[in-house]
DNA sequence: TCTGGGGTCCTAGGACCC
DNA sequence: TCTGGGGTCCTAGGACCC
């Protein structure tokens, strides 16, 4: 397979600016200098922040309740996610993006790497050009790093978020001669490395590394041995040499081998009629998914579990079923989902969280089978909501929508049951929704 | 009172087979 | 008492990423 790669070309990685804030600045340009945070779900805890706010000392993952009395005196402004947006602002940029370079893969939904074939300098005008047309275009500020490996790619692009005067695109050969000839590796901590987390950073430095230049010199086969292959790869890749590829990425659009729905509830539920809604809801967005990627999957897992450990017994429960067939259907994964779970919910807790898993994910194509030999469920119940969907938005109609759980919110895709997320600082879904639409006045 | 959601890859160990 | 060698497949769990 490495024989297959160009050997000559560059790793060029595009990543946005503090992306999520940088989305709600877009159509808020008002926000634009200010702090800005924004939440996870059901507003817990900061996921993203603007420059301002990350000078404010806020930290990531920091749950919302615990500084929200500090951040509102210093006029912090916070967001609940507002994926919608940002999916649809993401799909913008890399669409962009892709037309600069080729081999577009996207990692995330912030960043894409792509390669260049052209030598450093026409490389840096290129990205530069490319920097441009995504901030006057989109809205949103991308940083750029190129480098011969991802890995070094991505250490090269944190230099260049980092350093005005790189104006946003930073080449690897730029950064291999500071310090005096020994390289910025020399000042870069491990466990800032792509691929060098928390445990294995804590590992590595019981054994006396600890900054990126001495993973670099160390001896790859001996690390393999006594850590793992991916670290061998680590340490090949911080030495020029490219061993991580993106095995598919032809076309860009690679498929999941799972599938996983799962939320946090807005309050803690009791009973199993509570589960079993939230579980044949997740089924369903799971299986929009699913469809969407052109999948079928043939074994459906559902799990609940209770949360806080100050507030009861810590309790889950768990059950997967293999279905007979193959299939995308709503109506027999959702009752998958829920016969997985029968039995095993306790009445007395209080579940915090549930969700669906699909797994054992293959191409719809390669299934085939007579009609008459299909699923055993009711053809007409599915088509029936597809079509629904279609036409009226998703989820206006669903399985196990009828225990009074439509709720009154604004957002249609919503359920209003009591478990549902709490959103209460969402932003509009300006590029999404007609009547979220952003109106512009002229004078 | 309140701490997200969705993935991938790798490894070890068990079951099973010849 | 002694108890092969080698392979595949599957699953659970660890670790990491954004």
């Amino acid at each position: 397979m490495p024989g297959e790669h160009a050997p000559a070309s560059m790793v060029v990685l595009a990543d946005a600016n503090n992306f999520f804030a940088s989305c709600e600045t877009v159509f808020h340009p008002e926000l634009a200098g200010k702090p800005v945070v924004v939440l996870s779900n059901n507003d817990g805890c900061v996921v993203a922040r603007s420059n301002e706010a990350k000078q404010l000392g806020i930290i990531n993952g920091t749950p919302w309740f615990m500084i929200r009395e500090a951040a509102e005196r210093d006029h912090v402004i916070a967001r609940s996610s507002n994926y919608e947006l940002y999916g649809s602002l993401s799909r913008r940029m890399m669409s962009v993006l892709s037309t600069f370079l080729p081999g577009q893969e996207v990692y995330s939904i912030d960043e894409c790497f792509m390669r260049s074939p052209w030598d450093g300098e026409r490389t840096r005008q290129i990205c530069l050009a490319m920097r441009r047309t995504v901030l006057q275009g989109i809205g949103i500020p991308v940083s750029v790093g190129v480098a011969p490996t991802k890995t070094l790619a991505k250490i090269t692009n944190h230099w260049a978020k980092r350093h005005e005067r790189s104006h946003g695109v930073t080449l690897w050969h730029d950064l291999a001669q500071s310090d005096g000839g020994a390289g910025i590796l020399a000042s870069i901590p491990i466990e800032d490395i792509w691929g060098v987390g928390r445990r294995l950073a804590k590992r590595l430095r019981g054994i006396g590394i600890r900054q990126a230049a001495q993973l670099r010199d160390s001896d790859p086969v001996a690390m393999r041995r006594r850590f793992s292959v991916q670290l061998e790869r680590t340490i090949l890749e911080l030495n020029g040499f490219p061993c991580i590829y993106d095995d598919d990425h032809a076309g860009g659009n690679t498929r999941n081998t799972e599938l996983l729905c799962s939320r946090m509830f807005g309050e803690p539920v009791q009973g199993e009629d509570h589960i079993v809604q939230a579980v044949s809801v997740y089924a369903q967005y799971a299986c929009r998914r699913l469809q969407r990627q052109h999948s079928l999957c043939t074994t459906v897992s559902a799990f609940c579990s209770s949360g806080n450990v100050h507030t009861g017994i810590p309790s889950a429960a768990h059950g997967s079923m293999t279905l007979p067939d193959p299939s995308d259907d709503p109506v027999i994964i959702a009752a998958a989902a829920r016969t997985a779970l029968h039995g095993s919910i306790i009445p007395s807790v209080r579940y915090a969280r549930a969700g669906v898993l699909l797994t054992g994910l293959i191409d719809a194509d390669a299934f085939h089978t007579l009609p008459t030999l299909g699923a055993n469920s009711d053809p007409g119940l599915s088509s029936v909501l597809e079509q629904v969907n279609r036409r009226f938005g998703p989820m206006r109609v669903g399985i196990g929508c009828a225990a009074g759980i439509r709720g009154e919110g604004r957002a249609s895709e919503e359920v209003g049951a009591r478990w549902a997320m709490k959103r209460n600082m969402l932003s509009q879904r300006c590029t999404t929704r007609w009547e979220e639409m952003p109106v512009v006045h002229a004078n």
